[in-house]
Formats: structure tokens, sequence, C-alpha cells
DNA sequence: AATGGTGTTATGACTGTCGTACTACGACTG
DNA sequence: CAGTCGTAGTACGACAGTCATAACACCATT
């Protein structure tokens, strides 16, 4: 096993999709890809917490939908845009994760990297 | 608000008293107070969580409970000790928390120390 | 016609944390 | 000596975020 658990990320996934909504405005199924690529496929967010994230942060003011009319196609699409509210909760995150690895890191130890046990 | 919520810290309540239990046993008011110092304050654990997290723990064979039949007064407390199990999850969840840093840093901005907006 | 990739939604369960409240003992203090 | 503070723990029910599972729908390729 050498995933990560979502009790670890927890917390972190709405700062994620707003990281990447913070480039452009995006729909699920094209984060959710970033997010994998991005972390090298060590971590993989769950359909249901994306989208269930999503309506959480819209609702929270986080975020703004549009319907993408596409002129082409049927692919249905719900596109996420990022709000003045949700850019400043996600500077606020960013500043809260630089306490929370130094809160972290008290507890941990490191293993020897040429350890001899 | 500049303390740590406890969606981000989830997960690592439990790697943060296993820590404190390798060094010693020890039992749940000196644990909080220990958490509280070492963080100085950033962090404080909730009574309710602690407790639960080692009910849970004992549950799951990482932690041993024992009275503490003391000499002397009636102060009732109970000690817990980390069982090899518990110092292995305790070393696999450090290998974890070099994971997640390495992922939720792909999501971070830091901002210009001296920034000029 | 079937499969695989794209794209989303619904439902109900689970787990860890939390708020609130309570018990209990000892020591100090006004 | 009643009240408060610090120590030490437990009970209960609520809540939020994640998850497993499943389904729907469209398109392109085989």
């Amino acid at each position: 096993m050498n995933s990560i658990s979502s009790d670890v990320i927890r917390g972190y996934n709405d700062t994620m999709i707003l990281y990447l909504l913070m480039q452009r405005p995006s729909y699920g199924y094209e984060i959710s890809k970033q997010i994998k690529q991005l972390t090298q496929e060590k971590y993989i967010i769950k359909e249901t917490t994306l989208y269930s994230a999503f309506t959480r942060m819209e609702k929270n003011g986080y975020i703004e939908s549009f319907s993408s009319d596409e002129e082409g196609s049927g692919k249905r699409r719900t596109y996420y845009r990022i709000t003045e509210s949700g850019k400043n909760f996600y500077k606020e995150k960013c500043r809260e994760w630089i306490l929370t690895k130094e809160v972290v890191e008290h507890f941990i130890l490191k293993e020897e990297p040429y350890g001899n046990n």
C-alpha cells in the first residue's frame, strides 16, 4: 500500500479542486484527470467525493456553475469557475497548510535513509 | 482564525498519539497536554476525540491499556502503551505523511514573502 | 452488438470528530 | 466550609465528508 488514505487528504480535496479552478474553469471529469496526472496517480479522487465537493462548494459560494453550451455535440458537462470568495478560501487553506505541516512534523520520525537494521 | 481545522488534521490524531506513546506509556490527560505544548497551542485535541481514538486504537491492537495501580492516591487513570503492531502502523503513517506532503504541495501556491500587490 | 472512454447523478452507509453534559477527586482559598 | 480550579474520564447523539455501489447517457471504435 503506497497510496494515500482519504482521512489524510480529507480537508484538502477542496483545496486541490480550487487550485485547478484558479487556472481556468473546468468540469468534474477533467479535474479528476488533472489530479491524477499531477500526483502521478498517487492520489485519485473518487467521483462521488469530487461531485459532492462541487455541490458543497457551490452552496458555500466558492464556485459557480455554468453549462457548456458548446457549439458542438451533446456532451453535457457542468463547468465550474472559482469566485472571489473561493479565491480567499483557497488562500486561507494554503496558509493553513503551512501551519499543518509544522504541527504534524513534530510527530513524525524520519527514517534513516541509509538505515542499518 | 489561525488554528487548524479538524478536517485537516484528521487522520493524524492517531499518529500524534502513537508518537507520544512511543516515548513512554501515558494517559489521556497527559497526552493532550503534550500535544498542546509541542504545537505551541496551535493544535488542541478535543477530549472526546482523544478518548475515542484510544478505544479505537486499542480495538485495532495498536495500543494496550493498563491501570495505574500507583502506590499513592485515588487518581484513577488509564495508561496506554504502544504495541509492536502500533509501532508498525506509526511507521507506515510517517511514510504516508511524506507522500501526502508531496501530493498536497502540488496544489499550494506560496505567497510572496515580500509581495507587492 | 459490444466495449471502453467520457461525463454525471442518486442513495445509503460508515467513520471520525464534535458539542454538550456529566461524574469524581484533591487542593487551594476566601 | 462552600466554591472554584485542575486533573481525569465517560456517555450520547449529531454532523460532515467520504465511500461503495449502481445507474444513466452519449460517442467512437472494433
